[in-house]
DNA sequence: AGTCAAGTTTTTGTATACAAAAACTTTGTC
DNA sequence: GACAAAGTTTTTGTATACAAAAACTTGACT
């Protein structure tokens, strides 16, 4: 039993911020989370002090937290920021990766080809995971992999949704397979370039995605 | 007044370690904390909750927290992930830079040059933060800014120890010329090129003189 | 009805209380 | 003297208490 009540309570609730439980400026009620996690308010004040110094939350002096939602422009910047936080991972990766890592993106690959196939975007969705993060872990430089898997963490949702779009599926696939390409002959201007492009062109696409919603709304 | 117990608290602790007043893994007294802060440890504990978050701090459950200084192969790391978040700015920077922009960076690049002069490296090294935030700023990018600002923050002690080293004021100076020339330009890939180097340079330099001092202790 | 002031309730920020775990001290044994 | 077991102190994690600020309610006045 580890310090385990603020931290179970940090993770939980950044769990549901980030799949959209709570409104963009819903205020978190302290006595109602302490009680619906069993606890006094104490730890479910240190939770939201976590909270807040990962920006998913703000404080306003006595008035409580408040949810952060990102609105369609932060996205976006967001998405910027990850494209080249993964183009810096494909960068090093490109020197730096292993024969064994190498074969293991091929394995995922296919594995995201058949889910094409098949139409599967969940499953798709998992290998496509595995894939990009085996490319943060082969950058060799652990602060890096921290960060490209905190933003991801943060942009998960969004990512994933963007894939249901018609033919985004078949249009990542063959990025993926550009990057493997390049990756493999070792070329790191060009896995870079490519990874940028292949994941800026998903926060185009959202963005893209929301202003369109936005609109049909009016 | 805010929040400001634990805000003030957090903040003081933050530059507090990152001055390296207090040494790598040493223990944080809850108790003494709160004396020294004439508060009790409630504020104490949340402010160090926030510290964790960040990363400056570890918790050993029952234990107690204790202050994490990266070494040298983690702050290499981090100088590598820096020169990509600048270059990142840079690459934005270069197609969204204003005019006024430019003259500023031209402005505080004349002040650098005059503080390389003097020879007046911490005149040198206000001018130098200057130039690089406006870059952050004009890379139009709220994220990017906030993101590149907060590594900035926690590596600011080392890139300033590294602008002690012979001749490297000229260099960086140098590199700054080529950094604006790039951005007048308008060529991203030039000014993210550049831009990257620069940054990395630092990091290198820095890397070397932590292995001499190691070798030159032993 | 609308507005405003006084009073009431809720909620936040901080201090304090307390139990359980860890660290430290003492004392007895070989 | 080295070591270990029992007891003592310290420290952590959590609950609770309480004052001050904010939010809400009520009722008088125009």
């Amino acid at each position: 039993m580890a310090k385990k009540q603020t931290d179970s309570i940090a993770d939980d609730l950044e769990a549901m911020i980030l799949e959209g439980v709570f409104d963009d400026n819903q205020r978190l009620d302290e006595v109602q989370l302490a009680k619906r996690f069993s606890v006094s308010r104490t730890p479910v004040r240190e939770a939201l002090q976590r909270l807040t110094q990962a920006g998913l939350v703000e404080q306003r002096p006595r008035r409580g937290v408040f949810v952060r939602q990102p609105g369609a422009i932060e996205l976006l910047e967001m998405f910027e920021v990850m494209s080249e936080l993964e183009a810096a991972c494909a960068r090093y990766a490109a020197s730096r990766i292993s024969d064994e890592a190498l074969e293991e993106l091929r394995e995922a690959n296919e594995k995201c080809e058949q889910a094409v196939r098949e139409q599967d975007p969940d499953r798709y969705y998992l290998e496509n995971e595995r894939f990009h993060h085996i490319i943060y872990a082969q950058s060799g430089n652990g602060f890096l992999e921290a960060e490209a898997s905190r933003l991801y963490r943060r942009l998960k949702p969004f990512r994933r949704l963007q894939l249901r779009l018609r033919g985004r599926l078949r249009q990542s696939m063959a990025e993926h397979e550009s990057i493997l390409r390049a990756l493999t002959d070792g070329d790191a201007d060009r896995a870079a370039g490519v990874m940028r492009q292949h994941i800026a062109v998903q926060g185009d696409k959202f963005h893209h995605l929301l202003s369109t919603l936005k609109t049909a709304a009016e």
